[in-house]
DNA sequence: AATGCTTGACTTGTATGGTAGTAGGTTAGT
DNA sequence: ACTAACCTACTACCATACAAGTCAAGCATT
């Protein structure tokens, strides 16, 4: 069904401001909606069948995410993409991430260990042109990391960050590499696994310093998407 | 003027939403609303004159800082303050940090060590009683360090984390140790001047762990204002 | 023809009305 | 006297009305 607008899209048992939140957010991140384009609290109120209020909660929240500019009496933009916040969230999202790692091999539970190799087993399987597929394993990868360590608020505040680094996995055009990356996933998992904290650190710093090789191509081929002015 | 209402709280320039939500932060922080006190959209709103909207905004803002707890037909309430939520925060802020100090480190930028000897040179001028000023200086002092770093962003994500650790800092009765805190301060500033990345890192790993110390005995000296249960 | 002003259709920000749901006190019933 | 149902006074949530500012198009004036 596409681009179908229900009725009625907010369902019951949550308030509708983040329900409004999450949809646009997703839209946002999956380049449904392209940077620059313009939103309107009214037009945005319309098209989900809520009031103006909530639209406008929603829209706080994605301007503090950085995924929107609200411009009083002008307009609220989607914002373009910036190689400068997307290289600022990567540092700060490497920095959790490493102690992260660090605490999980410190621990290195069996049954964590068993969880990850698992969850390797299963990436191996993705199809390499299934890209959303393998975004989702990655994602739960690292999710279990972080809960692995029993830092749930960590990773809470990753997950408020990182949007921006999301929006660029989606553009990538090529094969992502996906091999590439569960070889870096395995040496992670490696270094948790012989208790090398060590180890482990470099290699989800490694990880996550990836994105740096194909931002910059990536910024080239979609200029139009993003900010920065070279 | 003591707990003087003014007709109007809020200034020009800007939206009042922010403003409201600055206002009761500050408030909740310096523990002049206390934990499990009730809030209502529109108590706060008469008493600052103002709308309820823009004081729902600012609610629902503080409520994602974790400062309120906002229940659905039944109220607002300052949230208790959590051992739990601290260290949460504290991890975050200690992951964050001991990456920006190694970058300061690598950089060892002579006007950057020149900058923080300064600051080192005021805080120990400032007199031991004098929490509220030492607690400004010490703010500024982390601030410079992610500034110097280049690293804004991170800065500001840490800012908006720490406010569950400051509620802390500002109840602490005791001398706070500020000559302690001060040498920590040195030993950082010492291993960015001799660019040992690694040691500067391990000393504001110890500064920020230093709250760890203080805070159990906080927590059983000021219980009704914690929420574990111990 | 070119320039300046007005006007109107937008925008977000603020205020207020209306609704569903909760909680506690009160009253009726046993 | 005790229990249980009701009723009132709240609450946050959503919708709507109003205000203030922006911008562009078009008309009037020079």
């Amino acid at each position: 069904m596409p681009n179908a607008k229900p009725a009625k899209v907010v369902a019951i048992g949550e308030s509708v401001g983040p329900q409004v939140y999450r949809i646009l957010r997703e839209r946002i991140i999956q380049a449904e909606l392209l940077p620059g384009e313009r939103l309107s609290e009214s037009d945005a109120a319309k098209s989900l069948s809520v009031s103006r209020q909530p639209v406008r909660e929603a829209f706080i929240k994605l301007s503090e995410e950085g995924l929107v500019q609200v411009l009083p009496q002008r307009g609220t933009f989607v914002t373009k993409i910036s190689v400068a916040s997307v290289m600022d969230v990567r540092f700060v999202r490497e920095a959790i991430e490493a102690d992260i790692v660090r605490l999980v091999a410190e621990g290195h539970a069996p049954e964590t260990i068993a969880e990850l190799r698992r969850q390797l087993a299963e990436q191996r399987k993705v199809p390499h042109d299934d890209r959303a597929a393998f975004l989702r394993l990655d994602e739960l990868f690292h999710h279990t990391l972080a809960a692995a360590a029993g830092k749930a608020y960590a990773w809470s505040v990753i997950e408020s960050v990182k949007a921006q680094m999301d929006r660029v996995r989606f553009l990538s055009v090529d094969d992502l590499h996906i091999g590439r990356l569960i070889e870096q996933h395995e040496r992670i998992v490696d270094g948790i696994a012989a208790g090398d904290k060590a180890a482990a650190e470099e290699a989800i710093r490694l990880h996550l310093r990836e994105i740096l090789t194909s931002l910059p191509e990536i910024a080239r081929s979609r200029a139009e998407l993003f900010d920065d002015t070279e």
